[in-house]
DNA sequence: CCAATATAGGACTGAAACGGTCCTGTATCT
DNA sequence: AGATACAGGACCGTTTCAGTCCTATATTGG
């Protein structure tokens, strides 16, 4: 499903003009109800805006390069769930010190993760074969940024 | 869901012998019912080796280094599903060549993002405040490379 | 050896999520 | 104004999921 959303949002970054999800769906050869279903929900978190009539049809709300492809994989699949730690003024809260370093751990794998996407834009995935190595240079940038301030 | 599976398998990494399911609940914080589930899971696909009985428990199959996170998250979540792309010698597929190029787009992140994840083993998780550089450095070093290749 | 106990494995069930269908509301065109 | 094309939203059956509970297995002590 997301990934649908991410190949519909990509398409009308390389397209102009507000498209139905008839034509979407044709283009994309995603099944018609759910490609509506996708833009609905595409529209519905502001990453798409819809046109109702008889010219209607959907549009990217913004321009390709300033809508992030996290954008739209929350759309679809909602906020990242992080696991919340108990509260840190808690008494039992210290025996269980390890496992808050644990999730520690997996929420900075996720916030990594989510800002790799962040930094993709659509106008990136319009554009054959450069999403990936983009981003991953940019985040190697950061690594050494964090990893400065940890020595 | 998922970060629970990595917690518990995290904690199993850092700490030794067999621990029931019941303990591992209790020290994780997540849900006795859920924690069970989790464990399940992982033991069904092969990350965890269990043992049933009076000191009966769940252990890492394997050495914490010797398993990468990504292993825990397709042992709960599943394969990553990749949207197929029609035939490649179908007449109509060459209609939508710009179609087939945002979904390679998407594949390749989706597998430099698996990628990153597999190369973060339990033990690095198990280390505060590791994780995230190690694999966005590797990740970096591969990007170098996938650009050679291009060029 | 056997019963008691503690554990994992697995089945069951109701709730929630999901995907498809279809009706309603809106905007354009003649 | 009426016809048409579109998005918005409700409805519904199916699938998935989380919690509950029963069954099977292994250990321990009498």
């Amino acid at each position: 499903m997301t990934d649908y959303a991410v190949v519909l949002a990509t398409h009308l970054a390389a397209t102009d003009g507000p498209h139905a999800a008839r034509d979407l769906a044709l283009h994309t050869q995603i099944p018609e109800p759910t490609a509506s279903k996708v833009l609905k929900k595409l529209a519905r978190a502001g990453v798409v805006s819809s046109q109702r009539g008889a010219k209607g049809g959907y549009a990217l709300a913004r321009s390709a390069e300033r809508i992030g492809i996290h954008e739209v994989i929350e759309a679809i699949e909602g906020p990242i769930a992080v696991t919340e730690c108990s509260d840190e003024t808690s008494d039992s809260f210290c025996e269980y010190e390890t496992n808050c370093e644990v999730r520690a751990n997996w929420q900075r794998i996720n916030l990594a993760v989510q800002r790799a996407l962040s930094e993709i834009t659509l106008a990136d995935m319009a554009v054959p074969g450069t999403a990936e190595l983009v981003s991953l240079s940019r985040s190697a940038a950061e690594a050494a940024r964090m990893r400065a301030g940890l020595e």
